[in-house]
DNA sequence: TCCAATAATGAGTGATTACTCACTTTTAAA
DNA sequence: TTTAAAAGTGAGTAATCACTCATTATTGGA
């Protein structure tokens, strides 16, 4: 814990816009994010975070209402930089300007989650564990997920497939086919063998290579 | 809950072999299933529980000596189940025998695990959530499938591999496209989208054909 | 029919929970 | 330096937690 967390910074920036946070604040959202995601939501206590946070437990209260508000304050924020790179207002003037085939934009998206995950994982982490169980993130998710990133996702396989550079297949096929593979990546990598000795350009080449093979058209 | 759970029917043949459950037991596991599904094990409570059973609290802990013990015996058969297919002595043979082609195999493999999903899910749902919080469970599924099921799998790659039928790829790597394209499958089939308006069969051949045309060399 | 074993009960246990509030300390502008 | 607001404190609160145990109800073999 002594060096600073990457998402640490990101979260601070984006509270900064509204209100500086105290040190006391920032000790308290840093031990939450370690027990959170240790322990899960449920099966931490405000008793915990504050011990670990060298704070008195009624400090917690006075920036967060409830238990559930400190988890919020920390995963909303994340999931606004989860769908960045879809939030541009004309995405296939962006595709083609700078991903003439597939693969380019492929490995430019893959890369880009990669380093996304490797600096959020922690918080990644809490969200994936409880999004089933909060109704207010659930809701939060689809308004900015569903809507912002689907329609445009659908729209770049489609303009690749009038290109013929994706075989004739459903939108939402391709793209559960696109994401559960660079999904499956970054869960083996970060959640299931995170100490393994992992060569991560071959990896992502063998991963980007997968879904192409998988997605263009044979010659 | 007027209906017969078919996990249940499983979860009571398995356990049927050592002692016979009473009608009031039976009632605790549905009522578990059910509540550690809708809120996770830390966020229910044996209170609750017994309620939705229609029994006494202590009824429970006459049964389970910890609530943990009463997670655990849901759990952990499913594990026994999961892995099932793979739970063969000769597993070369059985490829030769039983499927000529990786897509005969990848066919059997993917029908199978739709199946063993629909029925299980709920206690599949519970397995996932609390995997990364209890230890026993991490090691219970690394002793069952790392041992039992990634030997067998990897030797089913290089077979495929040495008949041509697969391209040169790491087995590790090859194995994480098929389980990340079928997994993904399953969880927007029976997790995000459970309530859409599914045409099983032609989503499994996307996913089929998706899988070996990643996987196969091309002519 | 009787009886010992097992099943079930529910009030009671101390520990822990999220959260409150009267009070003290720190901060920063005037 | 003064002072009002903001930050921080920690003992205290009622509620809930997992679990116990003395007692009662039910069971099935002799």
């Amino acid at each position: 814990m002594s060096e600073i967390e990457p998402w640490l910074t990101e979260l601070l920036r984006l509270n900064d816009e509204e209100e500086k946070m105290t040190d006391k604040q920032i000790k308290i959202v840093q031990a939450a994010v370690e027990i959170f995601s240790e322990k899960g939501f449920a099966g931490s206590s405000t008793s915990e975070i504050a011990q670990k946070a060298g704070v008195a437990e009624g400090t917690i209260f006075r920036h967060y209402k409830t238990k559930k508000e400190l988890l919020l304050s920390i995963v909303a924020p994340m999931m606004t930089k989860l769908i960045a790179p879809f939030a541009v207002k004309d995405f296939t003037k962006v595709l083609e300007a700078d991903y003439p085939s597939v693969e380019s934009f492929l490995r430019a998206v893959t890369l880009n989650r990669l380093e996304f995950a490797r600096k959020h994982f922690p918080i990644i982490k809490i969200f994936i564990h409880e999004i089933p169980f909060h109704n207010e993130l659930r809701e939060q998710f689809k308004e900015k997920v569903a809507v912002q990133v689907l329609e445009k996702a659908y729209k770049a396989i489609r303009h690749f497939q009038e290109h013929g550079q994706i075989i004739d297949l459903p939108p939402p096929a391709a793209l559960r086919m696109i994401i559960s593979t660079i999904m499956g990546f970054l869960i083996t990598r970060f959640l299931l063998i995170p100490d393994g000795e992992w060569q991560e350009e071959k990896e992502v080449d063998y991963t980007i290579n997968f879904i192409l093979y998988g997605l263009t058209p044979r010659p």
